[in-house]
DNA sequence: AACCGCTCCAACCGCTTGTGT
DNA sequence: TACACAAGCGGTTGGAGCGGT
């Protein structure tokens, strides 16, 4: 099955555009505009091209307004600022530099600042794909370590336990978060502002849990009163909720994303991610997901 | 000169979101 | 409300160009 092709893939050209398309593009925007549909733009234009092609090819290069070149330290600064808050939401970021197009900023990430800035054996922290656990269990005492790619373990005791991961992010000094835990639930877990890699926890009760347990989790501060709903739709399939393995008589810790527009909330502030808590009695999470 | 490996970026793919009916 | 379709978006790919051997 799968989603049908958008056009004619037999009947349209594709790869690099000539010089003469590029010409017959910008003259027929410049004369009738988009029409309000890329779609049906090619065959008006006379052109044997996909319209997603054309908007691309329009957006990405023949835009009167798109600046070439190379990106400048202050483009640059931005970049890196705004990667660190929201991740690779390139058309957010290309939005602070006029003149350049999300696929510039991503193109210009992935060739060079992600080099540049990334220690090799750094992983990148990826909004989507590199989600991380970690898992609490109930006995024992918390470790502080460092997250590897894919997860951790924190050992608790039940009553309270001290919560000092140490994240590999390459934009922090002192990239530590600590906290504590408290079993007892009405836990603080004071979050690094810019550690947008973990910026959101979900608690999910093993299978073994009692059902009290289960209702365990986390949720931003400033929801204290709404449970917190995890959005595996955005996670990756291997790191998603239902990929998480689960201990014996443990919790997990996931880390996810934030939801559009609570990653930023209304003025960007990405103060939203700094601290999380633990109720011991919100309603269950688990079960829905 | 020829080959190879690497970098860069334009373009593509397909999923998500927005909008109209 | 449900559906269809187009636009938006981010991840990925292909190939041109360049430098090193």
């Amino acid at each position: 099955m799968g989603r049908s092709p958008c056009c004619d893939k037999s009947k349209v050209k594709r790869g690099s555009w000539s010089p003469e398309e590029d010409a017959t593009l910008r003259t027929y925007l410049h004369n009738h505009g988009t029409g309000g549909n890329w779609i049906a733009l090619p065959h008006k234009a006379g052109l044997q091209r996909c319209g997603k092609s054309c908007r691309l090819r329009w957006l990405n290069y023949l835009r009167p307004d798109i600046k070439h070149g190379a990106f400048t330290q202050d483009e640059e600064n931005v970049i890196c600022n705004l990667y660190r808050k929201i991740g690779s939401r390139w058309s957010v970021i290309a939005s602070h530099l006029p003149g350049r197009t999300d696929n510039d900023v991503k193109n210009y990430w992935n060739t060079k600042l992600k080099k540049k800035l990334m220690p090799a054996d750094c992983n990148t922290p990826r909004m989507k794909t590199n989600v991380k656990t970690a898992t609490i269990a109930t006995s024992g005492t918390i470790t502080t370590t460092t997250i590897p790619d894919k997860a951790t373990t924190f050992h608790a005791s039940t009553t309270s336990l001290a919560f000092s991961p140490t994240f590999p992010t390459p934009f922090l000094a002192d990239n530590t978060t600590a906290g504590l835990v408290n079993a007892n639930a009405k836990i603080t877990v004071p979050y690094e502002p810019i550690s947008f890699s973990f910026s959101r926890f979900i608690l999910e009760g093993s299978s073994n849990c009692s059902s009290a347990d289960n209702s365990n989790y986390f949720s931003p501060s400033h929801q204290d009163s709404s449970p917190f709903m995890p959005f595996a739709s955005a996670m990756d399939e291997n790191y998603g909720v239902n990929g998480i393995p689960r201990d014996e008589y443990s919790y997990e810790v996931l880390s996810s994303i934030w939801p559009q527009e609570e990653a930023l909330g209304a003025d960007g502030n990405a103060d939203l991610f700094s601290i999380f808590h633990i109720d011991s009695n919100p309603p269950g999470v688990s079960q829905s997901l």
